[in-house]
This record gives structure tokens, sequence and C-alpha cells, in this order.
DNA sequence: CATGAATGAGACTTCATTCAT
DNA sequence: TATGAATGAAGTCTCATTCAT
């Protein structure tokens, strides 16, 4: 199936619209925004998305995956609990300009507009969250499986305040416009590693 | 002088206003909601305060006052590093279910709304993540000028870490509407100061 | 009868406050330029003159009899048409400056605003006109009297040009920004009396 | 190239906005106004014009052009100094009563409203009063390079003097509401013509 | 598929005015 | 008298959305 020009013009409206969305927001994005950015009309983004609501979800979704893609290639490459978590980490501390650039961690931001009001994307946070917790457990799991991570740690509390960490930096190196601050974060993760997960 | 009426005006305007600000964002609260929530004119609350600007600043401030009055009291009768550490730790815990109420943390929400697009709200938002930082490192400093913390601690990293981690498991627990992930995030501050700060 | 409080009041408003209506015209001054300008407050204003409408109506009085008190004596001192034309001629000129400062004219000003708009003024306007074509027409008719003026003369005619010169070089010279032009209406008016009233 | 539609509407909305603006003046005209006289709504309005300002300008400059396509009609089929001064004022006279019912002369309305307050206008007025002043300067010039016009005569002031009676008598004749003060002016310049350019 | 033009609601802000104190 | 506080209407402008072409 060849791809559509609907198709190439939705993903030029993504790529175009998706940092708005994660700088301003989304009641802070408007329309004339979007034209701007794009060069198209509203009536062309209405006819690729149908309305706001449904942009600013594949936008949140886009910003995502972003994301995402390198983190997969980082960790897959690895073996070992230790190596993938290490991975995570560099991953984070490498690619956190970018991340900045595009106007912070899309998950805090929309999570923190969104819980209150916005069920939609709530929603989808929700589920991001409990992918990316989820995979985390998974990670250490396997390493309690095979004997190279503590047994008796708690796992859910440790992927929780894995992505705590991250999340809590990123907001404080944005915030404080100073990237240490999510360099600390990092070093503190890589810590609570040594302590809490390895055997000694 | 005696408190004028104005003074209460504005200070129930606040008292009305401040959760609205906090949970739907300095763009996302109309002047109908104010109007709404106080029963006063538009009239009226411009002139209490001169601005929406002004008066979401305001709203940010007693915000976040209303959180540390407790906080000061918890730790001010408590002498020690690690008692005062514990008695901040308890004390958000205890205090979990109200902010998220209130709509979660007003310094988290700020901060990721403002960090973009709004200066004088950004701008408030890094002197009180200074001030926190501040105060955290001294309750460390001191407890390593009396020899009971590690005196090889990375002070500055442990503030950040503390306060990224209260940040990021309030976001968590209020993204998942689950008051366990902030719960998680607590007892690994403590497993933190367990595995760094004290001297074995 | 002593000067009240009341009075020295009245008089302080008018006087702060009738050169800006003559800037800003009618609907362009707002109560709350002057509340800025007296230090007062909207309902002390309120309590010296009724309304916006009253009080404007005594602005446009008060601005006009700022013009004329020295006008009178100008003329009043004089004895012939010629010489009390020439005084009036000599006077406008001498201050101009003073009439620009104010922000033009008011009648000009009032009467362009309040012609097809606010009544009251318009009605003031239309006084104040036919008072001084009135008293232009009483200069000229008695030096017809003692023979001194052409006697042909259409006199209506020679006070309805003097102040549509003056006005329109007020005009002129206000919206150019420069006095040149009100210098050549009042030598225009000099070369129409020598042409027209002059028996040669 | 076609007359799109938004042309069409754009001089539509001048065409039902542009006297309202001549009469009430640029403060006095409400947005409300203009949806009343056009039917459109504020946002059609907005549409096509981008603010209240430039909607100003556009019916300021709509208005004097209404007035100036006849002008150049009558004047450019004659030729001589004398026949073009008359045929202005023959036109004058001949379109007081559109002039008056249009809300009085665009020109002296907006001068007088915008010199202290609205520079965007005020400027456009200096340029039209420029160029009305050059254009009755090169007919005078013309005649005194064929030798039919008083070469002694200040050119400058002559075309000055000549514009603030137009203007002068239409203030007249506006605010007593009768044209007859108009009719003086008319006639008070061709005295000065016959007085002051005449060869005798 | 995209545009251009329009809508109607609602945004923030300021207006003239009133009235208890 | 004058103030301080409030009102309600109206101000300019922008919003998300629709739809004929």
């Amino acid at each position: 199936m060849k791809e559509t020009k609907s198709d190439r013009t939705k993903k030029f409206i993504l790529k175009q619209v998706a940092p708005i969305f994660n700088k301003k927001g989304y009641v802070g994005t408007a329309l004339s925004d979007m034209e701007r950015a794009t060069g198209l009309t509203k009536g062309a983004i209405y006819g690729n998305f149908g309305s706001k609501d449904q942009l600013a979800s594949a936008c949140f979704e886009y910003n995502l995956r972003l994301l995402q893609r390198g983190v997969y290639k980082a960790v897959s490459t690895k073996g070992g609990s230790y190596a993938q978590l290490t991975a995570l980490l560099e991953f984070y501390e490498q690619h956190y300009d970018e991340v900045a650039a595009m106007g912070g961690c899309p998950l805090l931001n929309t999570s923190t507009e969104s819980d209150d009001t916005i069920p939609s994307l709530h929603k989808k946070v929700q589920q991001r969250i409990t992918n990316w917790k989820n995979e985390l457990n998974a990670i250490v799991r396997s390493g309690q499986a095979n004997g190279t991570v503590q047994p008796t740690l708690d796992v859910e509390r440790f992927s929780t305040t894995f992505i705590a960490m991250i999340e809590g930096g990123i907001m404080l190196a944005k915030a404080m416009e100073d990237k240490k601050y999510f360099h600390h974060a990092i070093t503190s993760i890589d810590r609570m590693i040594e302590d809490e997960l390895k055997i000694k």
C-alpha cells in the first residue's frame, strides 16, 4: 500500500504542530498557531484531523514516539538488567537537550495539564505511564529471575521511583533552565540501582 | 490599622479562585470561571487585582503558602537532620489527599505550564524552587556540621533529588489517580536517606 | 458670599480636566483619566458634577472662557474698527502656542465631535459661534456707522469668513504641526480687511 | 484576475462603515455599530480588516476618495488657473449637501480627533493636506508661469488660506446647520482670487 | 483535498455610574 | 464631601468550528 498524499500531509502537520502543543499546552495552542506553523489553512487541518482534540491526541503520541524510537534501539541491543537500565539512563542524559528544546517531556506536560480537565488526554497519559512502568518492571524482574537483582526488591516501587525521578528531574532542569538538575536525578537513579538492586 | 473591606474581598477571591487556577491552569482559567466561583463581577475582580496576570501570581503564592504553612510547623519543632527530614516526609504523605484535591502541587503545575510561555510565573517558580532547595541544603549541612550526616555527600544532588522525587511522585499519583505512587516516592526518599546520609 | 470648599474643588477639577477633554474629546476622555489628573475619586467628581455630560459642558465653557478673558482685554482698550480687528488678530497670533498646547480651539474640536452625536454640546457650540459672530458684526458695523468702513460690505459674510479662517488656520497648523499655517491665515485676514473694508 | 468575494465584502463594509466613522469618530464608532450597519459579525469584519485601526484608516481614505473622484473630473476639463479655481469652488458648493449628509469633511473631522491621540490617522491627514495644498500651488503657479496670475503673490499663503476657508466654512455651516455659512466662505475665496490673483 | 469566508461564543479589559460608609 | 467598592454593560479582539466552492 502506497503512502497517500493525505498520509504525507498528516505527518507534515504533526511534525510542525506537535512541538507547539508540547510547549504551549492544549488550551494555549490556537488553530491560528497551527496555520502559521504549517502554512496550511484551518480547513486543511480540520480535513486531516477532525478536531483540535483529535489533533492534540495525535500530537501527544507523535511526541512520545519521537522519544521512544531511540529508547528501544538503545535498550534492545543490551543484555542484562544493569546494562539495560544503564543504557536507559545514558540515553536520557544524552537527549536531554533535545527534550528541553521540544518543550520538556510530553508525558509530564500533558499529565499536569490534562489530569483535572481533559479526559481524552488524561487517559492516554495513564496508558503511557503504565507501559513505561511495565517495561521497567520487566527489565528488573528478568534480573531477579536470573539472580542478578535483589529478590526482595519491591519492583513496583523501584520502577515508579525511576520514572518519578526522571520526570521530576526534567521538571527541575526545565524550570531552573539548568540541565545539572537533570544530571543530579540521573546520578541518584544510578546510586539507587547500586544501593537497592545490586547483590552485595 | 484594621483589615479593610478590600483586604477581606481580596482574600475571599484568592480562596475561591486559587484552586481553579491550580486545576485548570493560567490559560484554562477564564474570568467567567472566577465570576462563578466568587459570585462577584469581572469589575470587582479587576478592582481588586489589576489583571489576570497579577491575580494568577497572587493565586500561585496563595497556593504555596497554604502548603508551606504546615510544613514550617512540622519541621521547626524537630531537632536533628534526620528528624526534620522524616517530619517533612510524614507531612507530605499525610497531606497528599489535600494536595490532590486542590489539583496537585502548584509548583509542578505552574512550572510545566509557564516555563515556555509565561515569564512572570516562571520567575516565581524559580524563586520557590530555589528556596525549597536551600532549606533542604541547610538541614543536611547542619547534619554534616555536627557529624551525623555523611560528610562526602553531594548535598545539592541530594536536595535536588528529594524535590524531584516529591514532584515526580505527585505527578504519577495524580496521573494514575492512585496515591500509592506517591507513597512509593516517599519510601524511596526514605531509603535514599538511609543509604546515602546515614553513617554506617 | 464666600467661596465655598465645593466651589474650590469644582474649579480645581475643571482646571485639571478641561484640557483633557479638549485633547481627547468627549468620548475619548474616561473618568479614569480624570481621576489620574485630579487625584480625586470618581465619587468626588460625580459629587461635584452630576454626570460626564455636565462636566464636559462645564469644561467646554471653561476652555472658551480661558481664551476669551484675554480677548476682551485686548479689544476693549482700542477705539475704532480697524484697531480692534487688528488687536484681535495680534492677540490670536500671540496666543497660538497656548492654544496648540491645550489641544487646539475648543470651538473647533467640540464642534466636529458633537455635531452629529452630542446634542447638549452641539447647542453650546452654536451659541458661542453666534456670539463670536455678533461681536465681529458689531465692530464692523460701528465702523460703517462712523464712515470708516465700506458701507456696501456684506458684514455677515465678513465675520463668517473671519471665523472660518481662524478656525481653518488652527486646524491646518495643528494638523501639520507648523504654526506658519496659522500665520498665513492671519495674514490673509489682514489682506481681506485691507481689500474689503478699507475705503480707498 | 477576477474580483474576489473578499474584495466585494471589503468594499461593502467600507461603504457601510465609512460614513459612521466620519460621523461618530474613531473612538465613538464601536464594532457593534459596524455589525448593525453591515449585518456581518465581528469575526467577518476582523477577517477582512485586521483591526479597528486598519479599518478606520481604510474608511478615511474611502471617504476622501469619494470626494476627490468628482473633483478631478471637474478640474481636469478646464484650462487656465481661474477656470480651474472657479470649477473647484463650484464643485464644492454644489456638493455641500452630500458632504453634510456624510457627516462633514473627513479631513476636518479626522484631523481634529486624531491630532493629539491617534498617530496612524494623524499621519494620513498630514499627507492629504499636503497633497491638496500642492495641487492648489500647481494651479496657481502655472498661472504665474503664463502671466495670468500676479507674480508677487505668496502662493503658499494663498493655497493655505483657500483650504482654511473651505474647512472653516464647512465647520461653521455644519455647526450652525445652515449652508449659508459655507456659501459665505466660497464667496470670500472668490473675492480673494479677484483681489489677490488677478492682474489689474 | 484544500481554501476562503463566515459564524457565534467567549476571551480579557474598561466603561460610566451608583451607593453605603 | 469624598471614598472605596461594586455593578452591568459594553469595549476590542480571538477562539474553534463549519461549509460552499
